[in-house]
DNA sequence: GCCGAGAATGAATCCATCC
DNA sequence: AGGATGGATTCATTCTCGG
């Protein structure tokens, strides 16, 4: 399959991550933020447009809707296990994976995990330092990053704390909705080993490639969307004048 | 039933949760911070004894036991749906429910507060500052506060943020292998209205009931071992002279 | 009282060994 | 085979103590 971009070992192909994955292989991490299919406790709030559901801050530029948000639960758990399975098997043994969720996803993206024969070994956490206020109980001040691995995990001495606080993209910056901080990505990005292929099978914007850059690790991004393929590869070619490999 | 200890707005009753929470009612919040059979990826680590099976290096003062730590996921998630559906036929409407887990538990923990009826609302954080290393992942840095409500919340714009920074209790002031900051607990207590009764339906060396008092909250706690009912009873007692009611 | 060095600590995890 | 137990490992932060 020929990718949309391939430049300093960063590589982003266009396409459903169902399709893509089965044909890729040599994977050393797979950290991504996949669509959430949270964002309200009722069907009718859940089933609205990402535009529509997701508060849009500032003066922003208009950002495209993305696919992929509207599942219930029960769908929700068998779409992630698929996806998990799928991206297990383009890994390599004792691979990290790493996926984002918010608390209402939580319990089903461990029990995806799972289910797509991970270890799971934790949850880790990003904590906002200001979260939206809640009439209801504790403000929303967290998100998680639930990770495991495929089989026994690789012993090292350098991985990264279970905890990170920063505060939230925002403004013109920020590409895509659901957007993380270049710091928050280059956190999760030292779950692989330096040197190491991470995959992302819910690219958007293209922060997990761009943070997989700036650390040493090569990568690979998915995305269904071209509109975000593009956004993605221009980030990318920017980043670097003279784009050349990973050492 | 006679109180083990009732002073100052605190009362302590003796006995298993499950025998006394029926007695109970007028119970304004639940907080607590049960055993959480957790300790170990294999069955033979979780069924070993709490002194043997959580670290306690070096010189530190001998903790007694505590019981209940070795249920397996299916039973705990039975036991714990158990408790929370008594403390919440003890509880008024629209009472808030916060429960202390480790990220093994979590999602046992959230599917048991739906499984007795309360409306689950979010994850509250605990980071640790530092965590114990992991040498397969991220390092385990936070403890989790899964909360809810006994139908719909009370309304209140003054509701605690959902992560706190706190570094752990140690050293010999250390009277449970479990302890919580007195800190952690006081914002955990915010989360009831002031003056209302909270219930802590596993109590150990009292904190919970130290962390209202100091914060304005009546309490309740429940716990079967007398060696922590007289540890708590002697805290409570200490902490005011002349022990009066609270305002 | 302040500072720095060294010791102590931790709601673990994993493997080897013994029954 | 499988359950129970012993014990090595790990390091950022906190604690202790002497200067």
């Amino acid at each position: 399959m020929k990718p949309y971009f391939d430049r300093g070992g960063c590589t982003i192909y266009l396409g459903e991550c169902l399709e893509v994955l089965p044909l890729l292989d040599g994977v050393g991490a797979v950290i991504t933020d996949p669509p959430y299919s949270s964002g309200g406790a009722f069907r009718g709030d859940r089933t609205r447009s990402t535009v529509a559901k997701y508060v849009q801050t500032g003066t922003v530029a208009y950002r495209p809707e993305f696919a992929g948000d509207s599942r219930d639960q029960r769908a929700y758990l068998a779409w992630c296990s698929l996806w998990m399975l799928a991206a297990r098997n383009a890994s390599v043994e004792g691979a990290p994976i790493a996926c984002f969720t918010d608390w209402r996803q939580l319990p089903v993206t461990t029990d995806a995990i799972q289910s797509a024969g991970w270890t799971w070994r934790g949850v880790a956490v990003w904590s906002k330092k200001y979260g939206r206020v809640n009439s209801a109980g504790f403000s929303a001040a967290c998100e998680f990053l639930p990770f495991g691995s495929n089989g026994p995990a690789q012993e090292r001495d350098d991985y990264p704390g279970g905890h990170i606080s920063c505060s939230p993209e925002s403004g013109d910056d920020k590409l895509h909705i659901a957007q993380k901080p270049l710091t928050v990505m280059g956190w999760a990005c030292r779950i692989a080993p330096i040197g190491a292929t991470i995959l992302d099978p819910f690219m958007g914007s293209g922060s997990t490639l761009l943070a997989a850059r700036l650390n040493g690790r090569k990568s690979i991004g998915i995305e269904v969307d071209e509109r975000y393929c593009e956004i993605a590869a221009k980030r990318l070619g920017q980043e670097v004048f003279a784009f050349e490999e990973i050492p």
